[in-house]
DNA sequence: GGCTCATATAAGTTGCTATTCATATAAGAT
DNA sequence: ATCTTATATGAATAGCAACTTATATGAGCC
């Protein structure tokens, strides 16, 4: 009962850290606005290849993203859409407590994230 | 425009590389329960004084926890207590993704978090 | 087959961060 | 003022994870 707690809390850790990395959310974030292949992947973050191919493991082995191999590209899409919404409540809440304002810039946060 | 995007994504990935932490997220939901003194959390965590001390620290400058003095003690509680909510719908969500069964836990999701 | 383009993997380096050990501060009690 | 309890800080270590450079695989094309 501890133990499952425990868990949990390591399996949930195991995920935060995957998504706590800029390269890898400015990937998620590309891959949120629909499928892509990988060159188109690397031309919008303006990441290296070999970054964007290691990250993009990192996001496959925690099924988080799905490929699709058409001809010579391989395209890659989240595993789940909604992770955009429930990564945008958390950048709504990270944004409330520095308290600073960013302007052109709002998060897609879901209908159900208020407060 | 860009740059806000990417201003936003650093700060959401720092406030998940914070709560990315198997140590830190055992005190969140030990803070969660309600206000506790250093001692209490050194107790409920298992973990020794100075890690305890190291991971509040961080906690405190990201103004996840906020902290008051009475007397000896000194409490720690969560600036916003929807922060166990979000969590829990992010645990819900990476606990999908495995797809494994962990019986005696559920996360403590909120109602607006379904799917 | 050989060539090119798209993507993945391997090995090596570097830098950060969790942890520990030792010490300091701060408050209350005697 | 000293002693004890509660908490914080500093320095040192260790392990890991991001990034780079170089190389491999794999598909289509000539």
């Amino acid at each position: 009962m501890q133990d499952a707690e425990n868990k949990m809390l390591e399996k949930l850790a195991g995920f935060l850290k995957i998504v706590g990395d800029t390269n890898r959310l400015r990937i998620i974030w590309v891959i949120g606005k629909g499928e892509r292949p990988v060159s188109e992947i690397i031309n919008e973050t303006g990441l290296s290849q070999t970054l964007v191919s290691f990250h993009l493991k990192v996001l496959r082995e925690a099924e988080i993203v799905e490929t699709e191999r058409r001809g010579v590209f391989i395209y890659y899409r989240l595993g789940n859409p909604g992770l955009i919404d429930l990564l945008s409540a958390c950048g709504e809440y990270a944004h409330k407590l520095t308290g600073e304002i960013t302007p052109g810039f709002t998060w897609p946060c879901p209908p159900w994230f208020n407060k």
